[in-house]
DNA sequence: GTGAAAGCGCTAACAC
DNA sequence: GTGTTAGCGCTTTCAC
């Protein structure tokens, strides 16, 4: 079989209709297609029925971005989404609940990775606002926002989540981390224990740095001295927090409890102590929750956060922002919540 | 402390600058900026550096829509998806793979959840295309998606993906549902295991009747009877699935082996189990895999989705429309694997 | 090399 | 009620 090189069959790709086409089928002018399409007043009836019956006929939509360019508000109805990965299953949720809110205010959501990237922040942000989104949901990477200023004063509102900017006067909607982690560790001595270990994630990450504190505050409320060897941030993944539990438990004096900062740490923690098989001796409380975690035996006592609540109220700032608002920035904190499910409940040792 | 009517404070919104703007302030024509800021020939150093400068200085960011209403291309560099929700792992990881690709390409994702609503995946095609996105990913929901022909004719492609358009010559990515289930019977039933259930979703999702069709294939190759008590299809939650599970238990003649066909399924399996406490009698095998999977005991033994993958294929099908390919439709199959980590392994009856 | 004029699909302002 | 004109920010065409 041989194929004629004048024979390629080109996509019909008929020219999409616009207002002017269908004026012209419905044999009216173009506003008052504009009217009918817009649901603007001052059309009679059977003109706008006219119009509707030749829009259908030819399936038309309008072209959202054209009429921006003239309309008054300018509004894409599109919002900015930066995210560490839409792959990760809590920006997931965030976005989630950014998603919903925005749904209910007509807007869709244009969501970005930016894998913690710091440079991949700028690009994502350049390309949104080329884009003309209305407003822009960014958690942040690197280690300085002051390049988003311009939007604000442009009009194009910034609100930040789960982390909080550095240099830029912004709403921001964060998790309470420094309490979350204080709970978890005062549950931990609440259940006997004085040799709590503290596993953390690298500390460039904002998040990182307040839980270690949460953790420092809850151990000093309670009076307990903190062993430096028990103190182990900076795990990038899963395999170093197996590592690093290993050799807690090989010290002379091991941890009875574990407080892990964050959710892959955590599995790192229980495969180890799964591997020496001393899951029900030593407690564990995690920061984040994980799926199935109340199938692990014992189930995994966590620090959840509110992640739909993140997402809801960062949406809720940014509108209130579109709709006028021009108050003074507002901090909102997302309470955590302590799930007990067995493994922070193991007992330490008696006094 | 009063406010005078007169003093709010009008955000300052300084107008956003216009390639007018900035050939003003270069003291060019606008032509010469455009050609500048695409980086178009034919434009001299000096000249270009001098428009450069005048850009860099008014933050001057071109307006992606408005180029388009003349480009020739129209292109908007963005791709519409249209997902069961956002907050769904599975479809986060299809999201990611599709964003890599298109990252790649130079495009944004502009992604909507349906939430399993037949309505709300026309009205985000809808939306999508007032935005005039150059292409469609969809998971169809809908039991028909002839509504999107009319996008397709007019030179937006579409590609489905995780399921089968209906009503809709389209290209798609599919997981190999069927192979999988059967993969995973096969593997029970080579553990010895001849009374083997299934625990299904509601069948109105195509992928939940496939994975029956798999399960019934293996049970029929390997010459086993498939008891009618034993095939649970239909199981909304994880709730359901335990309870199912508990009757299945009660049986006089109880399975030895299950086939969970999806991960929420899963779960509520396992969570039966442990409270029958015979996990580590009657193995398991699940589709799609579960988060900590390998932290449950005995680990969860699953049939894993290229979720990755998928995604990574659909977008670039996609591309390939967009560059010209006409040819007829394709189909990818996307194959599965199994993971085997004890549950699945557990042996049956000896004969 | 450069720029003026026209026009993309739509809405604002003002006519009738 | 309805249509006409201008113009949004940009690219095209074409003249210089």
């Amino acid at each position: 079989m041989t194929t004629e090189p004048g024979h390629v069959t080109p996509r019909s790709t008929r020219p999409r209709p616009t207002m002017r086409d269908v004026a012209a089928l419905a044999g009216v002018g173009v506003k008052t297609v504009s009217r009918v399409v817009n649901g603007e007043p001052n059309v009679s009836s059977a003109t706008a029925a006219k119009v509707r019956a030749a829009a259908a006929r030819l399936d038309f939509e309008p072209d959202l971005h054209a009429g921006n360019l003239r309309r008054r508000d300018g509004r894409t109805r599109t919002l900015g989404l930066v995210v560490s990965s839409v792959a990760n299953p809590f920006a997931g949720q965030v976005h989630r609940g950014i998603e919903r809110v925005a749904a209910a205010h007509g807007y869709a959501v244009l969501a970005v990775s930016v894998e913690d990237d710091p440079d991949a922040e700028v690009r994502a942000v350049t390309e949104l606002a080329r884009r003309r989104v209305d407003g822009f949901v960014v958690t942040p990477v690197r280690d300085d926002q002051s390049y988003l200023a311009v939007h604000v004063d442009r009009g194009t509102p910034v609100v930040c989540v789960d982390r909080e900017p550095t240099g830029l006067e912004a709403d921001r909607v964060v998790s309470s981390h420094v309490d979350g982690a204080r709970a978890a560790v005062r549950h931990l001595v609440a259940h006997g224990h004085r040799r709590v270990a503290f596993l953390g994630d690298v500390e460039s990450v904002q998040t990182a740095r307040l839980r270690r504190d949460g953790y420092a505050a809850a151990m000093a409320a309670a009076g307990l001295d903190v062993d430096p060897r028990l103190v182990v941030p900076g795990l990038p993944d899963e395999a170093s927090a197996t590592a690093a539990v290993h050799r807690l438990l090989a010290l002379p004096d091991p941890p009875t409890a574990i407080f892990s900062a964050r959710n892959t740490v955590t599995l790192g923690v229980v495969r180890a102590l799964q591997q020496a098989g001393r899951e029900r001796e030593i407690a564990c409380v995690g920061f984040d929750d994980v799926e199935a975690g109340d199938l692990v035996v014992p189930g995994l006592t966590a620090v959840v956060q509110d992640t739909d609540g993140l997402g809801r109220r960062a949406a809720e700032l940014l509108f209130a922002r579109l709709d006028g608002d021009a108050g003074p920035c507002r901090r909102v904190v997302v309470p955590t919540s302590l799930v007990a499910r067995g493994s922070g409940e193991i007992r330490g040792p008696a006094r």
